[in-house]
DNA sequence: CAGCACGTTGACAACGTTGTCAGACACTAC
DNA sequence: GTAGTGTCTGACAACGTTGTCAACGTGCTG
């Protein structure tokens, strides 16, 4: 980058290659002073003359010297980088994203940096991420886990940087936790479609190894149980990993009995899977006769037709909180773990509310 | 931190606070070689028999050594510190997520981390994100620049971190961009509607402020001018900030000449304009009487009806190709500034592809 | 066998900053 | 006038690592 060919503006730029960036050694001797007094001015401590203050200051100007904040960690007590982790799903997931904005909000406000990465769902890079991050002291880690086993963080190699999951809790690991109201939420769902005299309800669900996934599936059998429908494990299809592998679950939902006991309403237990099932409903021409809830929020959902019903998440209170227990724990609190549960809202577009007898195909 | 409440687990986060992440100095006193050597031995330089380099990783393994690249980079020679920066626009927009994805996966794939911040068009905040970037010695940048100037970025204060801009390319300011073919994708967009007998077309454009929706509307110009059709400025509504202003311009070209001569086909030159003015017609139930092109691609724009035609961006391809550009740099390219074009493709889905003669309304 | 080159290793300073502590000085109290 | 107190300042080491260079041992050449 030094010496870049001769345009105006290239020159500039080697220019700038050239320029170091001034030290604190370099303030202090032109203001005068010792290198520890332009530290003390710099980090606004107490117990510097005023007048010692503004000559450092302008010097600092005319300078335009920066603070080092990798330098001054190292030595710094404690060592806080002003740096936290996140470990998302994916950074691109609108869930996630909108997540990750909410965390960077807080911590923009207290002059801290985040690092976002994305696992995949995938745990060799779930612990990758976290090796990086510690690798970097961030000050903590907020993390959306995958997979069921949480213990790994305990390892002995590990800092004691503090960890907040939000989305889904820990396990065997104690840490605070943000997580969304799933089961309780998918039971609210599954029964406003009982009550529009729905007993044939396909269970679309994620990967079974993410805890959200089995708990909105437990929901989804607890709504079953107190309306004494029992369970048709055909009815159920998990493990799904994405919008296509769901739309395949639906075409085959959809031809289960379908002359005797159709399927007359769908339980889709995560966005992408609600995706799929609107592109087969509504390609079939179904979407009017076929019920359908999904849990979590589908953009422009409320300009289809009929309008998708959702169990809304609140991707921004999650971060906001989580967030917001890390920097307690950064600040020195030391009560017991938290976990805190977010409530889901049920959002009535239309989908969710065909009855059952709108069903007959 | 350091002692919470007596549960089990948090006694181990307890001795996880105690324990101190070993050195490279306890490494060598337990290898019994010198500090330098483990240094060699880590960072595999070559020239360490064998022997050492044995006894060196087991008592890596053994004292859980990881490396401080915080430290590390403070001496190292040209400061590399294996982090890059990212401005968005907002990390939860969907065009700013995906190229984030794309960013991250280059970077990952190097061992390289990245900081990313929302700007949120402001150009306080964006020069309030350069300056952490700096202030963390990223080894160098990528931005969707907001606002028409970036000579701030060539102040004498700034190291000489390269910078390479994505989405919009700079002003006043020369370095690598990679840009989506703004005006071209209009003009064909536009071309697209007059092709189908509009010439009553609307325009829906973002802030003037920024380039690319400056390029967007000069596409629009310069189709209606090759069709010899001439401006009405009253069709074209700019400094759309929102769906919701989307919302309420719409409305209000929908009134416009209603009877003699009405707005047949609405141009929205971004992504939330066109949500805003899908949300008017369907409401108004003038979604087939209405032709509807954006620019931009829409989340489940293909399950509405009609599907939304777009001039699709490729959030994923602006990514790599900025990633891949600027670590070129990084690897020490001093070749003239590159200005990358990534074209855009028009989907047809429908709303784009009402012909003039079904707009009587 | 001296002289040299080479390959390997370690002592030490340095990166830019903060923590510690002692020194300088002014002031008060006896 | 001396001791004691307090305030402000700076010298120095330290953080964990890498760059530099000198020292060492080995094997080869003449």
């Amino acid at each position: 980058m030094t010496d870049r060919p001769e345009t105006e503006s290239n020159d500039s730029q080697a220019v700038a290659a050239l320029r170091r960036r001034s030290t604190m050694t370099e303030v202090a001797a032109m203001a005068g002073v010792s290198l520890k007094t332009v530290s003390r001015v710099v980090n606004r401590e107490p117990g510097v003359t005023p007048e010692l203050i503004d000559k450092v200051n302008f010097s600092v100007k005319k300078l335009n010297y920066r603070h080092d904040v990798t330098a001054s960690s190292l030595r710094r007590l404690g060592r806080k980088t002003l740096s936290i982790g996140l470990v998302l799903e994916d950074v691109a997931n609108p869930f996630s994203s909108s997540l990750h904005r909410a965390v960077e909000d807080v911590a923009h406000s207290r002059g801290v940096v985040v690092f976002a990465g994305s696992s995949d769902e995938n745990l060799d890079r779930e612990r990758n991420l976290v090796e990086v991050f510690d690798g970097r002291h961030v000050d903590g880690m907020i993390m959306i886990t995958t997979g069921n086993d949480q213990s790994y963080l305990r390892e002995a190699d590990r800092p004691a940087t503090p960890i907040v999951f939000v989305d889904r809790p820990p396990q065997h690991f104690d840490a605070d936790s943000v997580v969304s109201d799933n089961e309780a939420g998918s039971q609210i769902g599954v029964e406003h479609l009982i009550a529009r005299g729905h007993r044939r309800i396909g269970f679309l669900g994620d990967l079974g190894s993410i805890s959200t996934a089995r708990s909105r599936y437990n929901g989804y059998v607890e709504a079953l149980g107190h309306a004494d429908i029992s369970i048709d494990q055909r009815l159920v299809r998990r493990d799904l990993c994405s919008a296509e592998e769901a739309e395949t679950a639906v075409c085959e939902l959809l031809e289960l009995d379908s002359q005797t006991n159709p399927v007359t309403a769908i339980f889709a237990a995560q966005n992408l899977l609600t995706v799929g099932a609107l592109r087969v409903l509504h390609s079939s021409g179904l979407q009017n006769r076929v019920a359908l809830l999904g849990f979590d929020e589908v953009l422009l959902s409320d300009l289809l037709q009929p309008g998708v019903s959702v169990l809304a998440q609140d991707p921004t209170q999650l971060g906001r909180r989580a967030a917001e227990l890390l920097f307690a724990r950064l600040d020195g609190d030391q009560s017991p773990t938290h976990s805190i549960i977010v409530p889901t809202t049920l959002i009535a577009r239309g989908s969710g509310e065909i009855p059952v007898d709108h069903c007959k195909r």
